[in-house]
DNA sequence: CGTGTCATGTAATCAGTTACATGATTCA
DNA sequence: TGAATCATGTAACTGATTACATGACACG
């Protein structure tokens, strides 16, 4: 089955790759590359802590002048262990929320200029994510060719572009079904 | 700015199709077709009582033998301007955490075949999602020759079949990159 | 005879963000 | 001069689910 607290596992998964700090991790979720999982340092912090007392990382403390310690994280043999496991076992689907769908649904309640102006919005979001995504992508395809390993990046990558592609295609019809409404 | 508290705009926007129970609500959330949000008892309940000190909604009680009373709600014209006033505010997008796509980035720490493990059980899990949404889409299509206002569930109904559709499309991809790798 | 449906409700719990504090440095 | 970056951390809060209680009836 499925496990809950996938915060920790997100953290020793990026740990797995390289040493890194709170901050670290924090910013690599913020990449645009990142999109389908996000993280606060609300949580990142005490989770990180938790790891070090269960043995799953180690801390090594780098000083620095002006600037606070970087605290640096390492996985341990056992914390890779878990990592493994954990990957291994089955997934849960999202529990979905779409805040904007919602306003859509209940679109008879106000006038169908009002919903076309959600879409719009909707469609100028995902139509700046498609551009940063398809210059991700220019960039993966080249890191493939010298780290296969790589593969598994571009492909949640990938996904991105599909899903945003298809919201797109749909903003097109729906403006297109009520803008004869007008 | 957008608003939080979006459940109870749910619920005041399902009382304006028609007076409803908690019960009801409920399972109407829990149909195919509204796969794009969820709410527990735990919430709509409170919620729906809320919304009465709030004078949001009315209630009126339905004796029944042998089950419960139902409790069914009413909007009130107070519940109808707040749900206009709602609606034409903007949205966020949600906040997401795809836990599969977790499991897909760091698939280089476990053998390629759990990857195609995880991603054919996903595949299969879109594939019964269409089969339900296509299945809905005829309904839909015969319901709103009859009822214009019912274009707006179909929409979002829509987009589901859009976004299931690009995400088999990245399955089938996404196997033919990792089975070379076996 | 056990499971599912109808129907309401709450207490306990969990998960997570927000907002704040600290403080030096760099950049426009 | 004020904002952004680097870097860590916690307390308060919110939002939501889970698990439970109640209880009759219908279905196979």
């Amino acid at each position: 089955m499925a496990v809950k607290n996938v915060s920790r596992f997100v953290i020793l998964g990026f740990l797995n790759w390289r040493p890194m700090t709170g901050y670290d991790i924090k910013k690599l979720l913020e990449e645009e590359i990142y999109d389908f999982w996000s993280e606060s340092y609300g949580t990142i912090y005490p989770t990180l802590k938790k790891l070090i007392t269960e043995g799953l990382t180690e801390k090594i403390i780098e000083k620095q002048e002006g600037k606070p310690d970087r605290i640096i994280y390492t996985i341990t043999a056992v914390g890779q262990e878990q990592l493994q496991e954990w990957l291994k076992k089955s997934f849960d689907l999202p529990r979905i929320r779409n805040e904007f769908l919602v306003k859509i649904l209940f679109g008879d309640t106000v006038p169908p200029k009002t919903s076309i102006m959600h879409i719009k919005k909707y469609r100028d979001m995902f139509k700046d994510k498609m551009k940063m995504y398809i210059e991700l992508e220019k960039q993966m395809k080249q890191k493939m060719k010298k780290d296969k390993k790589e593969v598994y990046s571009y492909l949640t990558l990938l996904q991105g572009i599909h899903i945003a592609k298809a919201r797109l295609e749909w903003c097109r019809e729906a403006l297109t079904i009520l803008e004869e409404k007008i």
